[in-house]
DNA sequence: CGACAGTTTGAGAAAGTTCAAACTAGGTGG
DNA sequence: CCACCTAGTTTGAACTTTCTCAAACTGTCG
């Protein structure tokens, strides 16, 4: 178990109109005028590992865009036992269901250093009455949350558990090959076995030079052998 | 295996405005003049139980709305394998991603005789541009499915084989424990496992006096049994 | 140098899979 | 009407995967 805790205040006002990646995000299809309609801060915010954006059950006060680093959505089940339903990276938004005026679904917690923005719900509820544009924006986003929920039961709780690590090992790599290693804990609750189950199945991948991991927490994975383990072909 | 068809045309125009459900469906807060935007036809349906209402990878030309029965959402992996991943039932919406220009991430097919209505993509398009009052409930059937997926994937993919089932029964059973049961094909599909062994497991609870199956395909559990075995209390 | 949290490893038990065979229960055609 | 298909279900037995519990190991921090 980790400690987990509640961030301070936000700080620092955003700046929307001249944002990065502002074509990655949710107000991408914004218009200059648009940005007036913004009354409430848009607060922009560098998060520490295991900082918590938001807790199940809180309700829904912001909508949180992930600028950099990454974030894990964890669902509770009553009896105690938990899983991490998505990951979220850049340019994704947590935190939609605030919108309908829901409490949080999952607790949002920091897996990689993050930078956030915290975008309060009555900004987007005005601009979603005022312009049509975000509309398209919002379903983007519903769509990809859903296409990612279904992908991610049917790639990473289906077929043996190094089928589905190396589905996820495929999914949150780049070209070299690279990709973040996570804690087993948390590889365990992605994959839905027990930490343990985790922790043996990537040691068999290190064993069989499928997987190096040079430095704690990064690991360059070989991705042709990655592929044929995916599909049970090896 | 099961055979699968693709049906014939549609026949029979509904009418949304006197929908025996209408408080349910996508509809619900359109007013009387939003109708008369309404220019292609809607068309109703009454379709047998695996009867396919769309397959996955065909381009998204409508919308569904489920009035009465029980649809199956089927997403197939690579290798070739599948996951039932939602289960739709009155007043559900299917092909939502229809309305991104994109094509169906499923197949939908149908589970228990089901009334459907064929709702044109356009007819939605138009509407949605024309009244602010459709987004609240698009936006509430992406949150609805979203938050199904979510339960899916830690209800039903996590734990033991009796665990994810009980919860299963919970989830589609009536206030008197009534529940359809549906073939062991389709019980592994939904529950991650393999045929076989759903059988044993509903075998299992039949022994148990958990389950009992007077009439094939419906069943009566005992509710309290199940959610002591759902939280593996017992 | 501990202390501590996370990881790895071992060994036995439990759960799930596989394959094959036996057993329904509903049609269909003679 | 019955014999015979057929598709789906159930069961058995050997095997594989995963879990559980416990112990050993690793690295970081005061």
């Amino acid at each position: 178990m980790k400690k987990s805790r509640i961030d301070a205040a936000w700080t620092g006002k955003a700046e929307c109109g001249r944002c990065g990646i502002r074509d990655l995000v949710l107000f991408a299809d914004l218009a200059e005028p648009d940005f007036n309609l913004i009354h409430l801060p848009i607060e922009e915010r560098e998060l520490d590992v295991e900082s918590v954006l938001y807790s199940a059950g809180q309700d829904g006060s912001a909508l949180f865009t992930v600028r950099t680093g990454l974030v894990k959505l964890v669902q509770y089940l009553p009896e105690g036992t938990l899983r991490i339903v998505r990951l979220l990276g850049p340019g994704a938004t947590a935190g939609l269901e605030a919108l309908l005026g829901q409490p949080y679904e999952h607790s949002a917690v920091v897996l990689q250093r993050a930078l956030v923005c915290r975008i309060p719900r009555q900004v987007v509820e005005r601009l979603s009455t005022e312009t049509p544009r975000l509309h398209g924006q919002l379903m983007q986003r519903w769509h990809g949350a859903l296409k990612q929920a279904d992908d991610w039961l049917t790639g990473l709780s289906t077929g043996k558990t190094s089928q589905r690590l190396a589905r996820l090992l495929l999914h949150v790599m780049d070209q070299d090959g690279n990709a973040p290693l996570f804690s087993r804990e948390d590889l365990g609750a992605m994959l839905g076995v027990t930490t343990v189950h985790a922790s043996r199945t990537v040691a068999e991948f290190k064993r069989n030079g499928v997987l190096r991991e040079p430095k704690s927490g990064r690991c360059i994975c070989d991705r042709a052998r990655l592929e044929c383990i995916a599909t049970a072909e090896c």
